[in-house]
DNA sequence: ATGGCAGTACTATACTGA
């Protein structure tokens, strides 16, 4: 059993990316982020046609995550309100950033964590309170799955070996210290980063800037992750980056993550 | 210190991303 994330920056755009490295990696399931796309223009044919239940949550322009899986996902739920009550979610949900589905009695849990842009933004508060009650809603999925991969693009760099440069990173977005604590306190639930039982070392990344030439100086930040609940972190075999998306004409600036159990 | 690149919506340039 193979599952990936993989923030497509847009699923038009790199649809014929998505299905080759579909054929090729015949992951059993691919958790996607930055869509882009309503859910009435997904395009589901293409994955049907390459052998894959698509399941979305979109808009427009902005954010959207789906879900593709060679065999159909069971209780596949959208967004926090599907879970929380509305008093805890507010308009959090205006913002298509959580899918969920079961898959062999593992509850995969997709999140495009918002970006949060500058320090002193009211994205970047945003970010911290959606991290507060993405940590209400995966304590309650726990309270009936407990077995849980939670998958995505995280924007946050966990330590500062997942950062080409670290210099100075406690001013910038995605490195900060709030950021970093905000996520630990989510992953205390009983969550943990399954890319580190595999690898120690730095200089593993999974996003490089468009500029400045940043692939080809393989200047990169480590923030797509899969965060696995205690037995199924043992249960995995592997868990690694494949860079050759990112080399193609017309790239994601993210490439795909793949964990094996 | 700043901007750089890319996608979308819209048709020139603004917004967003990270």
């Amino acid at each position: 059993m193979k599952i990936a994330t993989w923030n497509v920056n847009s699923i038009r755009t790199r649809l014929a990316h998505v299905t080759d490295w579909l054929t090729s990696s015949s992951v059993d399931v691919l958790c996607l982020q930055e869509t882009k796309v309503p859910d009435d223009l997904f395009p589901q044919a293409a994955f049907t046609e390459v052998g894959y239940h698509s399941y979305f949550y979109g808009q427009k322009s902005y954010n959207g995550v789906a879900l593709l899986s060679r065999s159909p996902l069971e209780k596949v739920q959208m967004g926090f309100g599907a879970v929380l009550p509305e008093s805890l979610v507010g308009d959090l949900d205006e913002q298509k950033r959580v899918i969920t589905g079961v898959i062999d009695g593992i509850q995969v849990v997709n999140l495009y964590v918002p970006n949060g842009s500058a320090l002193d933004s009211d994205k970047y508060v945003y970010k911290l309170h959606w991290l507060k009650v993405l940590r209400e809603y995966l304590q309650t999925l726990l309270e009936t799955s407990p077995s849980l991969l939670v998958c995505g693009d995280f924007n946050i760099a966990l330590e500062d070996i997942d950062i080409h440069n670290p210099k100075g990173r406690e001013k910038q977005v995605m490195a900060t210290d709030a950021e970093r604590d905000a996520l630990r306190n989510v992953l205390e639930l009983g969550l943990s980063d399954v890319f580190r039982k595999f690898t120690a070392e730095g200089g593993h990344f999974s996003w490089w800037d468009y500029r400045s030439a940043a692939f080809r100086r393989d200047a990169g930040w480590r923030i797509d992750h899969h965060y696995l609940t205690p037995e199924l972190y043992q249960r995995a075999i592997a868990c690694r980056i494949d860079k050759e998306p990112r080399k193609l004409e017309q790239p994601s600036d993210h490439t795909p993550v793949i964990v094996e159990f």
